[in-house]
RNA sequence: GCCGCAGUGGCUCAGUGGUAGAGCACUCCCUUGGUAAGGGAGAGGUCGAGAGUUCAAUUCUCUCCUGCGGCACCA
């Protein structure tokens, strides 16, 4: 070790001199016995060292404690470790694979033969918390490679020495010890198990692919949250239970908005109020995409095995389709739109002229999805695309584009969604279409992204298998993001499905097209837009606008004629004249999330006045029933009539 | 599809090797009450489906279905 002095500066300028290399202990130590304690790790030109870590060069630095936001990453690290350790004393012969660091807490997937039951999370939790008052210390060491491999694969840990032969040749094989438990590990480490603290939970057991590959044994992995004190604890645990709160599958029942049922898994049962919620956006939708140039048409649902054949959906997808058999034929029910567009676009003769040519259809669609993936409305098997396929020139693609993109803001702006995250794929590993097909589509794809300066994110390999695509994915109320609208750029299908029309050169050529959904699926969306309003959904898509209730029976006739004028004025409108208390009433319709209550009794019948209440709101407005409905009917216009 | 968990009246849930219970909702009666639960009575379940063990299964075992949490998948 270099006797050198070593210079540190700390982040408000000053500056410290050490005779020869100097730990962040020892600068702890020099700045003051209360750091020294709160010390949890160092951080030296960026990088969060452990404590202990020498440092013989001068550098900027800092001290990190419990009150720094980095201090989470190395507490929920060694949360994992913790966890390994408490499962490998409890459960001899189980094998530790990795445990890394995720949002909100960590996880360690382990290989046992016997699987881990719900009570053992309370046992290992148990002994964790041993383990923390143990306050066993850290110590890091570096391993040649192949004595690693040798070490773990002579204590059985067949996924340890698979993970360090893995390693790159370059890099140190760090083992961290913390008492009489060890792991290999990047680090860095808390100094001891105590610093960890006891904030912190077992959630949730699973099973999950060794590598992410489903070819590959299966682990059992235990998931965990962990934080910095015992308050973001209960806060976040409260974090979860708002969520679920607003779980659309759960105020889908309590609004009775939809339902599933076992004879049609993956399928969704409309009830009256969630489909006028469903017919709310699907009209508006209607009215912007028709606004833009779009021609709306209607195709079929089951269509002849051939004719998946030729598209190469056959060869590609037919695990994931429904078939059905008629007339010595197999069918096929649609996954999706965009062969039946370009059979329309194929009818008669295109000219150049014609082009661009915006093809639009609500198209019903089904793929048979792993049971394993089916979830409430967000992953169905019966479903309905806002979906247009635009057949142009490859020069007008940039245009088209910008078009679509602006579109697409609008209407995620006028529904509430301001917080839009942009990817682009390129080529998948299986595709169809030559390379250098590929190349042109990545390329004026992502060109016609950049000039209407899309930021996006590059996200390699994950493009569809006839065409690079760009995705956009919006963030909700609560931050939880959604992939909705996608554009995606296609020179195969159509040369494939034959779409022609004839140039100016009066010589035939293929359109490129371009696949396009603005929502998505209109199931997921409204799925989206329940969960992202919590059910109280603006007025325009409130599938009850307004409930007139009575406080007495003498105001039940006064009470039915506010609703038919509601009617008349065309919004959706009940009627509460029940034999029950105004309490029990308001409680009701408010948990029943309707916007706007009229109160009447007899002072509102004598005066043809309305006392109104908002949902949210305890306050209390009267107005003239004629006054009320017009201010209503202003306020109900869907966003793009307003 | 894979791993773990669950399935009891419309809803939320309790419970037991001897064929079931609560609250809310529902029906009826009383109550006409001014902004988040007025009172009383009543009705309602082949305990997800099938098979097995047992004198006896909603309860134990197995298979299947569906759902939940993940994983994998998502044209």
């Amino acid at each position: 070790m270099s006797n050198n002095p070593v210079k540190v500066t700390l982040p408000d300028g000053s500056a410290r001199t050490f005779d020869g290399a100097v730990t962040g202990t020892l600068l702890a130590q020099d700045i003051g016995p209360g750091l020294a304690k709160a010390a949890l790790a160092w951080q030296v030109d960026g990088e969060i060292w452990d404590l202990e870590r020498q440092l013989s060069v001068d550098a900027e630095v800092s001290i990190i404690t419990r009150k720094d936001e980095a201090a989470l990453e190395l507490i929920r690290h060694d949360c994992a470790h913790l966890m390994a350790m408490a499962v490998q004393e409890l459960f001899p012969g189980t094998q530790v694979t990795i445990g890394p660091v995720i949002e909100d807490g960590f996880f360690y997937d382990f290989a046992r033969n016997e699987p881990f039951k719900t009570e053992d999370l309370e046992k290992i939790e148990n002994k964790m918390r041993e383990l923390v008052d143990a306050d066993h210390p850290t110590a890091r060491e570096v391993w040649a490679r192949d004595d690693a491999v040798k070490h773990f694969k002579d204590l059985g840990e067949a996924y340890k020495a698979e993970i360090i032969s893995d390693l790159p040749a370059d890099q140190d094989i760090s083992i961290y010890f913390h008492g009489p438990w060890h792991d290999l590990c990047r680090g860095p480490h808390l100094s001891s198990l105590g610093k960890i603290g006891k904030a912190f939970k077992l959630t949730k057991l699973a099973g999950a692919y060794w590598r992410g590959d489903s070819n590959n044994a299966q682990l059992q992995r235990i998931y965990g949250t962990a934080w910095r004190d015992e308050k973001e604890l209960k806060a976040y645990l409260f974090r979860i239970e708002e969520a679920e709160k607003r779980d659309h599958r759960k105020l889908g029942k309590e609004m009775s908005l939809f339902h599933f049922q076992e004879e049609a898994p993956g399928m969704v049962f409309w009830h009256p109020n969630g489909w006028t919620l469903y017919r709310e956006l699907e009209s508006y939708m209607r009215r912007k995409i028709l606004k833009n140039g779009y021609d709306e048409v209607r195709t079929p649902q089951l269509l002849d095995r051939k004719f998946w054949e030729q598209s190469g959906h056959w060869d590609k997808y037919r695990e994931n389709m429904f078939l059905s058999e008629a007339d010595d034929k197999t069918l096929a029910l649609k996954p999706m739109n965009c062969p039946c567009h370009v059979q329309i676009f194929n009818q008669g003769i295109k000219s150049y002229r014609d082009l661009p040519l915006r093809l639009m259809e609500f198209g019903s669609c089904h793929r048979y999805e792993p049971s394993g993936a089916l979830h409430g409305l967000m992953r169905v098997r019966g479903f309905v695309q806002d979906d247009a396929h635009i057949f142009c020139t490859e020069d007008q693609i940039a245009e088209e584009t910008k078009r679509f993109c602006d579109l697409l803001q609008e209407v995620y702006s006028e529904l509430g969604f301001t917080d839009i995250r942009v990817m682009f794929s390129d080529r998948p590993a299986v595709r169809a279409g030559s390379d250098e097909v590929w190349d042109r589509a990545e390329k004026v794809l992502s060109d016609a992204a950049k000039n209407i300066g899309l930021d996006y994110v590059h996200n390699p390999g994950d493009g569809a298998f006839y065409g690079p695509k760009l995705d956009f994915v919006l963030r909700d109320a609560i931050g939880r993001e959604w992939q909705c609208g996608t554009l995606q750029c296609d020179f195969v299908l159509p040369e494939r499905l034959g779409a022609a029309y004839m140039g100016e050169d009066g010589k035939k050529h293929t359109p490129a097209m371009l696949h396009r959904v603005i929502l998505g699926s209109m199931e997921r969306f409204t799925g989206v837009l329940i969960e992202h309003h919590a059910g109280k959904f603006p007025i325009w898509l409130a599938p009850v606008q307004v409930v007139v209730a009575s406080i007495t029976s003498e105001a039940n006739a006064y009470a039915e004629k506010a609703v038919e004028a509601l009617e008349s004025a065309g919004l959706r409108a009940s009627l509460d004249v029940r034999n029950e208390k105004i309490n029990l009433k308001v409680r009701e319709h408010s948990l029943a999330k309707t916007p706007v209550m009229f109160v009447v009794g007899k002072k509102e019948a004598e005066n043809t006045t309305v006392s109104i209440r908002r949902l949210g709101s305890k306050d209390q407005e009267t107005l003239a029933l004629d006054e009320a409905i017009h201010d209503l009917t202003q306020e109900a216009r869907p966003p793009d009539l307003q």
